[in-house]
DNA sequence: CTATCTGCAAACCGTTTGCAGCGTT
DNA sequence: AACGCTGCAAACGGTTTGCAGATAG
């Protein structure tokens, strides 16, 4: 597992890489997204980010979100409870499992969707492009509880 | 496959049953819902029904839906462009597929999912409670074109 | 006859835009 | 020095709420 420091180093490199500039706001959105183990609305990640960089505006948490997005390093996360979450985005095959009491956000290995999609394909003669693959449940600490 | 009047029937003997009253703005909504092949935005069902009850509005629509969705008739669509479309709600282990040029929502078993989640309960502790599942891609109609 | 439902208008709230000044390169 | 970036305030748009009159049961 990549540590948080270096990916915040790399996230902020293909940022660079695409003509943006590093800045102090982007720097601490960043951080704040990648130290936090669940997804964060806008106002969440504002919010935290003000305790650090107290000059931090809402107005850039949004246009960062956009441009993170865009990169295809942050994902917007859709649950029962509403989708104007942030996540990091998985890398290769990778899906989400959300805890519905914490809200903790793991990811797993969904490689063997594979032989249900091109059946499914074949069936419904659909040329299928994306799919959307998402567990909801309760983690193992809040089952203690 | 039941036609799309009986089922409009028996949404509406299901809301009654729970206490709430048959009215003409419900039954041109709850036609509207079931006679579209794709999910609808909340103004779309509002548009499309106003031209058959123009005294119609959209509030209604609003509170319909919330109705419709409680008792479990009606999901919300959730697509990469928005989250605020209605569909008929899947009835077992049915799963979207969705048209990404037209719409078109078709349904397919998705049965075959078991095994995998629970292997990844096994992994990770959870105690799974819910699956998103949807596949998007392009009709059978649509490719041609 | 009563309680629910309806549509309108207004309130609400998350998100986007305009803009003048600041900071990065 | 140039251009992107920033934060504020205002605009925007979808959704919700308050209310008085209409309507189903």
């Amino acid at each position: 597992m990549e540590s948080q420091k270096s990916l915040a180093d790399k996230w902020i490199k293909m940022l660079q890489a695409s003509g943006y500039r590093q800045t102090e706001a982007r720097n601490t959105i960043v951080d704040v997204i990648l130290e936090s183990q669940r997804a964060l609305e806008p106002l969440e990640i504002f919010e935290i980010g003000r305790k650090r960089q107290s000059g931090l505006g809402l107005v850039t948490v949004y246009r960062t979100l956009e441009r993170l997005e865009a990169l295809g390093l942050v994902q917007r996360v859709h649950q029962p409870g509403g989708c104007n979450m942030y996540l990091r985005a998985p890398v290769g095959h990778e899906h989400l499992l959300i805890c519905t009491s914490c809200g903790k956000a793991e990811f797993f290995n969904g490689d063997d969707l594979a032989p249900l999609m091109d059946y499914v394909a074949k069936q419904s003669g659909y040329c299928i492009t994306e799919h959307w693959f998402q567990l909801f449940g309760q983690c193992a600490d809040c089952q203690k509880k």
